[in-house]
DNA sequence: GGCTTCTGGACAAGAGCTTGACAACTCGCG
DNA sequence: CGCGAGTTGTCAAGCTCTTGTCCAGAAGCC
């Protein structure tokens, strides 16, 4: 499925038949895309680059304005997440819902085995895992939801998004590092920002749940990515490492992610605040990396 | 099929059709591969190798850059695999630390992939894992190793163990809850325990780090496994919830494992203690559920 | 001894990058 | 109809990055 790698520009090129300068013009004039860097700066562009130009120029034969054609192109990739027919993305995630809290892994995992023939990964994420995962917490908060299901949902889908996460080392995009903040134990939502971004074409190095600070800043000596991403869903987590967080951010381009970071604790501290869902977030690290370019 | 002796590098070059210094370029600059030496230094390749340099290939005339084709050969290495040498699990072990100690990733999981092409799941675990784990933490009390390092290696292990773990709540057998102690976050002897406990053809339900008891004892009454077993490496998580333990044990065979048990805080309560390694309790419980028969 | 291989660096061709310009085209309007 | 203004595909110059190839001297192998 995301088999193929990231192509570099006179690769898209050929595949679809736009020539390497016009494919620059339409991302400076439209935007149209949004390629991620490599560390030399050159443009990657992932398979689904390849389709929203095809349906560009499908437009442009149509007879459209350049500008019109790429506003649709843009629009229509949104709608293509809201439309993939066949399965009824709510249907699918009361079919999930039912199964984890029925303690039945089998059913759960065929489950996934159904949707990911089907879908992205991206999809599978933002219509199925999240919304479930957030109606899960809702629940135990209600008292809907016992423990023990919310634990067993977890395991179960950890071991999911960890598969799929396999090789998201790999490859020539950007680096980030992700961890969760001390003390904290929830990593869901991070590996699913992971897998976003990696469907951009980064590449992540994981560190999970519980990570102490001065874990990131060895890493980024080591790897200095472009990116390192803190998570934590409690602001009680995050108060405490501001200071060390302010430092950290210094030399690295730094973010916080989860519900912790949205109340103004991080305001002055050079990180930058990532409250909202997972994928979302991951489209708009983008594009603050892609035009802020690499500090040396 | 294997068999086939090792290639020097004029060898594969004619085999592969790519010349010598070009692979030694793409070995230098990418890891495509990484050929044992020979006493004098030269690089001893194996008929694994040829078809990695073929998956290279045909990625390069697919248009990718040779970078990418490279990251994709060595993830592609992982479908399907030929002849991996003759594996001694030490040399293994000492390649997955230095792997993972160095953060990469793709690299781990190539040994991961290329290891479970040729032995069981158990051996995976009894011969490489957890010695690898032991070691590691050893290393880590002593200060040799960090605690990024930690966290990196354990994040990967946990992927590969709940990847392997799928499905590992289907079929017949008996049934064993798994669950880690109140406070504890250490699950990764706890999921080998599992998967040896699934090799033997029994059914995981697993719940994973920090589970309260009560979860368990839910769980117990809707599933009503032959088993439960809690886990902790520290016997300061178990002291508190002895007397906790001692009521379910009236209702349910209960195991405590993991170095939590080992000092006879469980005499009387009932539960079984499992202080060894994972794999050999796993047998234990064999033994012992097998003679005793299921409880009605 | 003759052929192969090793290391490490260097190099050149080609692909890409950015900035800025430019000509063909469309379109609204007097 | 002709004209200015905006749109859009293409091009160029000067640089950087990537990648296949090459070299020289030392050493391994049969």
């Amino acid at each position: 499925m995301d088999g193929d790698g990231v192509l570099r520009i006179g690769e898209l090129s050929k595949r679809s038949g736009v020539s390497p300068e016009l494919l620059r013009a339409w991302e400076r004039r439209y935007g149209l895309l949004r390629p991620v860097r490599s560390t030399g700066g050159l443009r990657l562009y992932t398979p689904a680059d390849v389709e929203r130009v095809r349906v560009m120029r499908r437009h442009l034969s149509d007879g459209l304005a350049a500008a019109e054609a790429a506003a649709l192109a843009l629009r229509a990739d949104a709608d293509d997440q809201a439309a993939p027919t066949a399965l009824r993305p709510d249907a699918v995630r009361d079919d999930l819902a039912d199964a984890l809290e029925g303690f039945d892994e089998p059913r759960a995992q065929a489950i996934f085995d159904r949707l990911l023939a089907v879908v992205t990964v991206e999809t599978l994420l933002g219509d199925v895992v999240l919304p479930y995962l957030h109606e899960l917490g809702d629940r135990w908060q209600r008292g809907d939801a016992s423990v023990a299901q919310e634990h067993f949902a977890s395991s179960i889908v950890r071991g999911r998004l960890l598969g799929l996460a396999r090789g998201w080392g790999l490859g020539l995009g950007p680096t980030a590092v992700l961890a969760c903040l001390p003390g904290e134990q929830h990593d869901l939502g991070l590996i699913a920002f992971g897998l976003a971004l990696r469907a951009r074409g980064w590449r992540i190095v994981y560190l999970g749940a519980d990570s102490p600070i001065e874990t990131v800043e060895e890493i980024s000596r080591r790897r200095d990515p472009s990116l390192a991403v803190l998570s934590g869903v409690s602001g009680e987590r995050l108060q405490p490492v501001v200071p060390q967080l302010r430092a950290l951010a210094g030399r690295q381009r730094l973010a916080v992610g989860g519900a912790a970071a949205a109340n103004g604790v991080l305001d002055d501290s050079g990180a930058l605040a990532l409250s909202g869902d997972p994928i979302a977030e991951a489209a708009r690290v983008m594009a603050l990396v892609g035009d802020g370019g690499e500090p040396s």
